[in-house]
RNA sequence: CGCGGAGUGGAGCAGUCCGGUAGCUCGUUGGGCUCAUAACCCGAAGGUCGCAGGUUCAAAUCCUGCCUCCGCAACCA
């Protein structure tokens, strides 16, 4: 039973990925996203659906006019730079999308500045105060409890206080209505395991109203009643999706054609970090504009460096434009697609890089590709052979390639990109295996019977490889491309590989450009130990000159001495329930016992402590967390690692530290 | 008891809903072939299916308890 392919022809499609923040290169893993998003545009165009296709960049921002401050450039300056440099990575990686917009376009800012308006005049955004703590690199804002230790949860950065007259957006208003909508729709927010930490963790648990407003920097688009503050980076970011279509809130009525005929986008592709901004703020924000909500938002998982998640600090990042200097952009694009399971994270190590390439690439594919091109030369002269009478084998393979070709329908409409491709090179072995099966050297060795026969496995062959090439075109579409030249046709789309057997008799079958080239393993991983080597010697030079901490500002003996430290004992130590770093300790000061609750469970266990002398923090104000009172804090230094100062064991206790 | 996911040969995964011979890719190993990119094809070795109970004629699969890892939330006085 064969899909109904046809279903989807001339249905728009509208997909997007999110905008990439503009603040510096970005890594494999948002390059990824692309990849994988031009991968499923590319499969529904060729379904014969009118695919709109956007990506971007997210402009604006407190980190980015930091950033730039630092490089002594103006933050267009700095943006117009990055920007630059992701649409040359997405170029490069052969990103087919039809619009790349930048939050700095003035469509897009002067559009937001009025569904802003159009959000207050509505009383779905009001005036309110804030004052909290604000972290700057992660743009979030953080509760008391969260900033409690003065640094960012997320990111581990201090963080900043900061009191500010600012505009809310009334999400607790949309709430029911949210919720309502994503029970109704199961695959709204896909896969299953974020649609239930969304609705479990943030919707059910009650959603706060949000901060749409930032007034302690400049970089962004003003609002435009009360230029003292600029709109929100993430409502600014959003609304890409439908400034992009050309949506205007003037024209209520009439908006553009490109926007009427495109939105509710089809999906949203995104990372799963950012799932509760697309999930939860987006449909929100739409719902106060009275506009549809996307069908889908399909949040992909990331891509880890062996265990470790890629990051600066560990300088384990890895550039998809330097893998593809050494692998080609398709070795990239298939090592990337085929690497990343469904629902969790995916793992790159340069062996595996190596091994699929070599594996799936070289031998299975571009091998196939090459032995039955030099065949068809040798044999016929590069004309393409007529088929005769079929057997068995030949029934067996046609029927390999049906499979292979709706697996990938079934997998690409369902988004499972590795499952795709791993039907096509199922199907590639079965190729392979037809070949010594019927041994055609053999055959050419023989008379007019054999010479008929021949010509069946070769026209199969040929016929396999193009329905193979049509349905790898939205993976690895330069290769693909090359391969369906090489076979001298130009049929591509769907329609032509519904069945096997569409390949023109007498066309000519071409020289083969070389497509994927063997990697020797040793000198691959050689080259890559060599270039980490330099970069870690690099890294060492330039820690080396940020080596001298930055300090704080100097104080009086008279401001020491108003911090009263006091030796004391551990006399009972626990963990603190629904806390994961937390130690709820019982000292002895000798002259009163206290409780102290400490965020050190990472590093120590409640016996390593039991019995020792600590210094404690005695004239601290008293705070709670996680429901459980301190009262004081004791000494550790470190930040990655910490270690707890103790004392020597016959220290007496309560005894002032100076 | 916060929410959710995962634990299957050396590696990466499928199978679990709907119990019935444990499967795929890579790797290892023996052989075959020569059209091809030291490739391709065939065979073999290698698994207490996290642990412990239970249900059943039969459990990777269902039930109960536990352990470990990961994500989200909370959290580093």
């Amino acid at each position: 039973m064969r899909n109904n392919y046809g279903e989807y022809k001339g249905k728009k499609f509208y997909i997007t990925t999110a905008i990439a923040y503009a603040s510096g290169k970005p890594h494999f893993g948002n390059t990824y996203e692309v990849i994988m998003t031009d991968a499923i545009a590319r499969f529904r165009r060729q379904l014969g659906q009118d695919v709109y296709f956007c990506t971007g960049t997210d402009e604006h921002g407190e980190k980015i006019e930091n950033l730039a401050a630092k490089q002594e450039k103006t933050p267009k300056q700095l943006v117009d730079e990055v920007a630059g440099t992701v649409r040359a990575l997405w170029d490069r990686m052969n990103a087919s999308y039809d619009h790349f917009i930048r939050t700095t376009d003035d469509y897009h800012e002067a559009a937001v500045a009025k569904i802003f308006k159009e959000m207050y005049d509505r009383g779905d955004i009001y005036k309110g105060q804030y004052e909290g703590w604000y972290c700057v690199p992660c743009e979030s804002f953080l509760t008391d409890t969260q900033a409690e230790g003065g640094v960012c949860p997320d990111c581990g950065r201090p963080v900043e206080r900061k009191v500010e007259e600012a505009y809310y957006f009334r999400m607790s208003k949309y709430a029911p209505a949210l919720i309502k909508y994503i029970e109704e729709h199961p695959d709204f927010i896909e896969p299953e395991s974020r649609r239930k930490e969304m609705l479990n963790n943030f919707l059910y648990a009650g959603l706060q109203d949000l901060c749409v407003s930032r007034s302690s920097f400049k970089w962004g688009i003003p609002v435009s009643f009360d230029d003292k503050h600029v709109i929100y980076v993430w409502l600014d970011a959003l609304s890409n999706y439908i400034t992009a279509l050309g949506y205007d809130p003037d024209n209520s009525d009439a908006q553009p054609d490109k926007f009427n005929k495109y939105w509710p986008a089809d999906v949203h592709i995104i990372g799963k970090d950012i799932a509760r901004f697309h999930t939860i703020y987006w449909p929100i924000f739409l719902m106060s504009q009275g506009l549809p909500l996307p069908k889908k938002v399909f949040c992909h998982p990331w891509f880890n460096f062996g265990s470790d998640k890629m990051s600066k600090s560990k300088g384990n990042i890895i550039y998809a434009d330097d893998m593809a200097d050494s692998i080609g952009v398709d070795g990239v694009r298939y090592y990337a697609l085929s690497e990343m399971p469904y629902a969790q994270d995916g793992s790159i190590t340069w062996e595996s890089v190596v091994a699929r390439y070599n594996a799936d690439l070289a031998n299975n594919l571009g091998n196939l590709v090459s032995r039955t091109v030099s065949m068809a030369k040798k044999y016929f002269d590069g004309k393409i052979p007529a088929p005769d009478a079929e057997t068995e084998l030949d029934r067996d393979l046609k029927s390999s390639f049906a499979s292979a070709v709706d697996g990938v329908y079934d997998n690409m409409l369902t988004y499972h990109i590795a499952d795709a491709l791993e039907c096509v090179f199922t199907a590639l072995r079965r190729a392979n295996k037809y070949i010594d099966e019927t041994t055609p050297w053999t055959l050419a060795k023989g008379g007019d019977d054999e010479h008929k026969r021949l010509g069946t496995v070769i026209y199969n062959l040929l016929e396999a490889i193009r329905i193979s090439a049509v349905l790898l075109v939205p993976f690895i579409p330069a290769s693909a491309e090359a391969i369906l030249d090489a076979i001298g046709t130009d049929m591509r789309d769907y329609d032509s590989i519904e069945q096997f057997g569409a390949l023109a008799v007498g066309g000519e079958v071409k020289e083969v450009p070389p497509l994927f080239a063997r990697i020797d393993e040793k000198a691959f991983l050689d080259g890559i130990a060599k270039e980490k080597e330099e970069a870690e010697k690099a890294a060492k030079a330039a820690e080396k000159a940020a080596e001298k901490p930055e300090g704080v500002a100097q104080i009086s003996i008279d401001d020491f001495m108003g911090v009263e430290l006091r030796t004391a004992q551990v006399t009972a130590c626990e963990p603190v329930k629904r806390a994961k770093k937390l130690l709820c300790l019982q000292l002895d000061l000798g002259y009163e016992k206290r409780q102290v609750v400490s965020g050190i469970a990472k590093w120590y266990k409640p016996e390593d402590l039991v019995g020792r002398k600590v210094i404690v923090v005695a004239n601290l104000a008293p705070a709670t967390l996680c429901g459980v009172e301190s009262r004081g804090m004791i000494l550790a230094s470190g930040e990655d690692e910490v270690r707890v100062v103790f004392l020597a064991d016959d220290t007496p206790l309560g005894e002032r530290v100076r």
